[in-house]
DNA sequence: GACTGCTAGTTCGTTCTCGAACTAGTACGA
DNA sequence: TCGTACTAGTTCGAGAACGAACTAGCAGTC
């Protein structure tokens, strides 16, 4: 192989992690934790506390700190489902809509000073190889 | 901007957890917890921890903390610097090489099952454009 | 309907994390 | 050479993270 794999998982490591290391003070004014936003900006698409677990990549018994913290926050409300009574379908507030959408825009700010530098041409290529990456 | 960068670097940040979560047992069968072997890593080029914490963006209390434990399990060792008293210049033991080449190795054999979804030449454009993205 | 085995979500208690305060050493200007 | 201001690394204590054990509900078998 003539990338060195471990080499370039660190490289973007690092890269993503300086970029929420940048947005992280403005994601704190909003009142959500780091974690706590993923939870949020994940809520739409996995409504299910174990669905997030699972997509997330974290523990069960952290979802269930964050989602208690966003509950508290009044960002995320939890209702039964009537299909299985085991099941907690969490829902997005309007407070917790505008707290995602805020937060997402710092993401994308944050992120699009560093996609600044690189041609349209090539974010897209970016956007291309890592959805490939991630597929089936 | 045709990319939306907030879905880009979630995307992004996915793909980075799924591939430590997929070697994180064979590094704990090495003795080695995730954020320590970022450190161990990191240590042959950023060899003072206020460096290590720097590079890698995590707060200095919590290098001490890594550095101790790696300290204990006979892969680190603490010289002083004759420079500057004050500095702890961390240097590898053979046992700390050996480690961080098997995680390494592990990382790089999880990432690259990844990897070989795309062609070599996507694979080079993405070391380029990674490349890019956290250059000066 | 009772039994077995599964999954959803929470709780508990231990372990990890890290901001603030501290000690020790450096740098430099007066 | 003292004083002031800075940086390196550690300690401490409070809060966060999470594995294991738990409760509640589902699903299939008898």
């Amino acid at each position: 192989m003539p990338v060195d794999a471990a080499q370039l998982w660190t490289l973007n490591h690092r890269l993503l992690t300086a970029v929420l290391d940048a947005c992280s003070s403005e994601m704190a004014e909003l009142g959500l934790e780091t974690k706590e936003f993923f939870v949020l900006a994940e809520v739409g698409a996995s409504p299910y506390p174990a669905e997030l677990a699972a997509t997330l990549v974290i523990p069960k018994a952290s979802v269930t700190a964050y989602v208690r913290s966003l509950v508290a926050k009044g960002f995320l409300r939890r209702e039964i489902d009537d299909e299985d009574l085991r099941r907690h379908r969490l829902v997005l507030t309007a407070a917790g809509e505008t707290a995602r959408d805020r937060a997402l825009a710092a993401l994308a700010d944050a992120f699009g000073r560093r996609l600044e530098r690189i041609t349209p041409r090539d974010r897209s290529e970016l956007a291309r190889i890592l959805g490939d990456l991630l597929g089936p």
